[in-house]
Order: C-alpha cells, then sequence, then structure tokens
DNA sequence: CGTGTTTGCTAATTCGTATTGTCAAGACCT
DNA sequence: AGGTCTTGACAATACGAATTAGCAAACACG
C-alpha cells in the first residue's frame, strides 16, 4: 500500500489536448533543438498552454529515451572533512548551473565499486571520482561511462590533479629552511593518490637536502583529528623527539597541533607543524596553521567542467593537463628550529 | 556529436534470449516479488544467464513504470558547515542501506523552491530539507511530493527537529549560572527555524533571570567562522563590554574565539563563549569550546528513516514527534565572570 | 473421457518523451 | 493545368522494465 503521489502529473499529452496539437508536436517545441519546424502560431498556442498547465518535463521519461540523465556522480570518500566538502560543493555549483543533478555517495575507505554499480543502474552520465583505491576498481566498471578523476595517476581515464607531490617538497623545504633536521611525517596507509604523492614530495625534498630519517619519524595514522592527535602523542614519547612534523592534511595537522598544547609544548617554539590544503580552518586555530594551500574550489569544479564537456562531446579544452599548482602558506605554526640561529 | 556509451547495456531481453524464455518471465524473476508463479528450473536458468551477462536493471526504465525512482533528495543551506555535512552524511548513509540515492543540492541562503522544481522532475521519491525559508515556500511544490522538513515549525509537513529552545536556554542559563550578566548574543538574520529557536530560548531565559539587555549586544552576523569573528571584534568595540557571549552555532563561536584570541583577550578569563552543535571542532581548537551538543547525526538518520517509512507506506513508528534533546557540554571557553566571586 | 483446476509461461500493453518517416496542403514554377 | 518544392503537422515507433490478462499444457476428479 504505497502512498500515492498527491497530485497526477501533467504530461505532453495533457498539453497537445488543450493546445488542439498532436504529443510530437508538443515534444518538438519544449524540447528540440530550434531545427524544428513549427508554426509561430501553433509554438506560441503550445507554449502557453504548458504554462497554463504547469508543465515540466518528466526526465526520467527523457533519460529513458536519451539514454542520457543529465545527472553525475560524485564519490568521495568523506566529506565531512572540509577538504572534499569544499571539493562537493563547488561540483555541486557547476553542475547544477549546467543542469545537471549530483548523486552523492560517500565511500568511506571502502572501494568505490559498489557505488559505481549503483550509479551505472542509474543511467548517470558521468562520475567524478575521488576516493580511496579508485585506481584498483575493475576497468569494466569505469569504461561503461564517463569518468572523470581527481587527484589520481594520470592515466587511461581524464583528471584533474594538484601538484601534491610539490606540496610534500615546498613543505619540506619550508622546515629545512627554518633549520629543522629532526622531521617527521604523519599520513595514513590507505591508497589515496594524492596523499601518497604528498609523501614521497616531502620525503624526496628530505633526501635531496641531505636529511635522512629514522623510521619511527613516520607514524601512519588516519586521516582524521582524532587519529592527528593520537599520532602526535606517540611522537612525543620518542627520545630524540621530533621538532618538527608535516602532516598530510590540515585536518590531521589540526589534531596534531591540539596534542601539543595539551603537552604542554610550545608552537612553534619546541615544535613546528605543517598542513595542508589550508581548510578555512586553518587560519581559525591558534596559533594560525602553516599549510600548502591547494585549491580545492577549482579542483572540483574543473573536475565537473571536464566531465560535463566530455558528457557533451565537446573538446576538453584548458580543463584537461596541467598540475594545479599548491603554495606554501606560512602562518604561525612553523618557526626555526629550538636552538637553531638562522 | 555525443560520446556513446562504450559498452551496451544488457537489458532483460537479452536475458531472456539467453535463458531461453520470454522477457516479461525475466523480469517476474529479478525483480517481482517472490509471488510470481516460476518452477525452479526456469528460475535458475534466468538466474545464472543473468549473471553471466552481468545484468544490471535499468532503473530508469524501472523508475518510468512505477512511478518510483529510489531516490531522495536533500536541500542543506551549506554543507561546508560541519553540522550540515553531518546531517548529510548520516542521510546518506541510511539511503544507500535501504538502497535509495540522493540527490544533494546546496541552496545557500536563497529558497529551496528551484531545487524543488528540478528534483520534480526526477520524479524524486521524497526529499529532505533543510534549509533557509523551507516554511515559505509554496505549499503546491511541498505537496508534489513526500517531505520531511529538518529544524522546522511542526505544521502540514512531517519533520524531525531538535530542541533548539532549549538549547539557547541551557546556553544562557550556563552563563547566568557564572555569574555574568551582560551576555551578548550573535547570530545569524535569515529565517532558519533552528537559529530562531535558539536565540528566542536564550533571550526567554536570560529574561527569566530578571536580565535584559541593551540592543547593541544582539549582533547579527551569517553564521560562518569569518563573519563570526568580524561580530566579535565589533562587541569589543562596547563600553561595557560583554562578559559573555553565546553563539548560534559552533562555527560563529570558533570565529569569535578567534577574534578574542587575536585581540589578546583571556578566554574564558575575560569573556567566555559559548556555541551551539558540538561539531567535532570544538574540541580541537583552545581552549576548547564550550558548546550545546545537538546530535546532528540522528537528525539526518532519523529524517531520512522517517521519509523512507513514508514512501514505502509504513507507519512513521519511533521516527516521528518528538524533540531531540539537547545538552550543555562544559568546555574551556567558559567560566566565572570577570570579578565574580560565585 | 469430459470437465474443471492449477501451473507456468507469454502476448500485449503501459509509463512519458523523443525521433523518424510520411503525408496533406499550399506555394511556386513552367 | 500539371508538376515540383516547401512547409507544418502527425502517425508510428522506440527506450527498458513492469504488469495484466490470457493461453496452453498438465493434472485432478467424477
Amino acid at each position: 500500500m504505497q502512498k500515492r503521489a498527491p497530485s497526477p502529473r501533467v504530461t505532453t499529452r495533457d498539453v497537445a489536448e488543450r493546445a488542439g496539437v498532436s504529443q510530437p508536436t508538443v515534444s518538438l517545441v519544449l524540447s528540440q533543438n530550434p531545427t524544428a519546424r513549427i508554426s509561430p502560431e501553433t509554438r506560441a498556442r503550445i507554449i502557453k498552454a504548458a504554462e497554463e498547465l504547469r508543465y515540466s518535463p518528466n526526465l526520467v521519461a527523457r533519460s529513458l529515451v536519451r539514454s542520457r540523465s543529465y545527472a553525475l556522480g560524485i564519490i568521495v570518500p568523506d566529506f565531512r572533512n572540509p577538504f572534499f566538502a569544499d571539493v562537493v560543493s563547488s561540483v555541486e555549483r557547476v553542475a547544477a548551473e549546467e543542469g545537471y543533478a549530483v548523486l552523492l555517495c560517500e565511500a568511506g575507505e571502502s572501494s568505490p565499486a559498489k557505488y559505481l554499480d549503483a550509479l551505472h543502474a542509474r543511467i548517470i552520465d558521468g562520475v567524478i571520482i575521488d576516493a580511496v583505491g579508485a585506481s584498483s576498481v575493475h576497468a569494466d566498471l569505469l569504461d561503461r561511462t564517463n569518468v572523470v578523476l581527481i587527484d589520481q595517476l594520470p592515466g587511461r581515464w581524464p583528471g584533474v590533479a594538484t601538484d601534491a607531490e610539490s606540496a610534500g617538497a615546498q613543505a619540506a623545504d619550508h622546515l629545512i629552511a627554518f633549520g629543522h633536521r629532526r622531521i617527521a611525517f604523519i599520513g595514513p596507509a590507505i591508497d589515496v593518490h594524492s596523499f601518497r604523492m604528498r609523501e614521497r614530495g616531502f620525503w624526496n625534498a628530505l633526501r635531496a637536502a641531505g636529511i635522512s630519517l629514522p623510521s619511527e619519524y613516520l607514524v601512519r595514522a588516519n586521516a582524521t583529528a582524532l587519529d592527528g592527535r593520537a599520532a602526535m602523542r606517540s611522537l612525543f614519547a620518542l627520545d630524540p623527539r621530533p621538532t618538527a612534523v608535516f602532516c598530510v592534511n590540515d585536518v590531521v595537522a589540526i589534531g596534531a597541533l591540539k596534542a601539543c598544547i595539551a603537552a604542554g609544548a610550545h608552537v612553534p617554539g619546541d615544535i613546528s607543524i605543517v598542513g595542508c590544503d589550508d581548510i578555512e580552518l586553518a587560519q581559525l586555530v591558534t596559533p594560525e596553521l602553516t599549510t600548502v594551500k591547494v585549491p580545492a574550489r577549482e579542483l572540483g569544479g574543473r573536475a565537473a567542467r571536464l566531465l560535463i564537456r566530455t558528457i557533451e562531446g565537446k573538446a576538453p579544452g584548458k580543463y584537461l593537463g596541467r598540475l594545479l599548482p599548491v603554495v606554501l602558506v606560512a602562518r604561525g605554526t612553523s618557526g626555526p628550529a629550538p636552538g637553531d640561529r638562522s
């Protein structure tokens, strides 16, 4: 016993009847490319009838016949993370501007495969994937639809990405320039390409500076504030303690900062912290977080535009290719290494 | 020149052909209530064929004939606000468990009417609205579909809500108990019911305690951290200055806290701050934020379950009615009023 | 052996829109 | 007047699954 939709739907047939024409004529007038040959009078009559009846097209029926749904999927691991919230928000905005709806999927740390199936069943026009293990998904699942990957290895599918390796390198260089030599890293073990690249850029920059570090300075922790805090606590147990930490993202960094303050350590006097993303919150903690600014909204916006262009058969234009640049923003959580005169 | 979907879709007809039966039989086996009378052998043959062809039903076609899309809409003003992100996240989780997709709409401070039209065209099964001005939308728009409102006036449509009035009252009582008498409020002017109720509960509690306040202690600001910061700055210009501030939500409170620290004011020594929501971040700023805990995830989860039960024609069960309780969590940003001995 | 009943499947139709092909009426030309 | 062109509309059909009605075969029973 389903509850019935309260008001019956107005169809093209209703409009046709009212305007004294046939259903296809209504369809031609209300949907078609302006190529159709319809007399101005008929057109006006149909439009008037449609307005009077408050006709609104049934996009499901349209989807069926056109094999187009004007809907996009987006898969992110966790949009309670402000960075992903920004990405999703900008995707939604662009999609809405272009007349597309957005189906939201939060995959957590599991594979997006499950969601890909669900989206495919709905004849999604395309999907943006910024999720764990996207690169390990069966190619079949991705080949059935239009895909844009965010922050993944350049490969078979188009994508947009930030220069994550540079982000890690800039963080390392910043800390090195402040005289730090014992520098730790906190980041997750999961297969998120941008995280991996940040880490790689970081280690490479250290190696280039001739700094090598004990394995205890690499702490694996989930990309959440709580885990960042716990990770920082474990670093305090070490001897010698690191004088600086690069965290894989700002949420982790804020957790780490919290741990330092709770432990009575002075930031940046005793220990420097650098995050990554530059979420809004970075400027609201005290001291303000030194971080690498990553253009989240531009990332999402580009992904959406690239996907929509692909769907509509246009050239990708300027939306493909280049790594989006990132830049370190020095704020209050980084400073000279303790005992360093430079 | 559209790009064609790479791999052709497997339909019930394909499965039927492979299994040596007719299309309707396949449909009966793969979709219907188990009422259908199909011999076990035929059933097995069809299921096998479906698996071999990796059949996945076209939900668009199913939607068209059933007038059901197994998709929900959710409209929020801003999901970069962690509170709404929590709501959306919990809605998405429940929806996914029950086999529904979620269409995300970020309405900003504009009316959700525009999105309601777009959702209606997609034969959404129902919509959850937690947005500005939801109560002022034309009833027609809401009557066409199943609706659950979050944090709105109890009225014609079912809804779930938190006890926002109590939230304001608890914040006020907490500050009064600490001896504060000059207490300010920072909150937006927009028509968000929960914000209004928080404000009302707050003023009522003050009035009940015999405290009346100058109008300058009511500061209008958007519900963002940046605006919270600016609002707090304006409070510093007053003489006499308030000794405590209740902020309409945590994001604003964190902005206000930042302004205090930047101005060199001691929190809670010089000024106490109380927020509302208890987002994760509340425990990550220093000092940790005193706030009123609002069960965002439960709110979203209940809304989703209530909506799905309505759609499926079941009784609302326990998901309707009661205001979700809120409770003040005293942390580090609130303390005795300056000069108060109590 | 005929009649009634059940079982197991299929033919035909529906949902609402898009699209192709067709066809009548008028315009235009020789 | 007879023919070709153009214009403007419509009839027919497709999209993929669901659903109703109905048909044939198998079975039961007197």
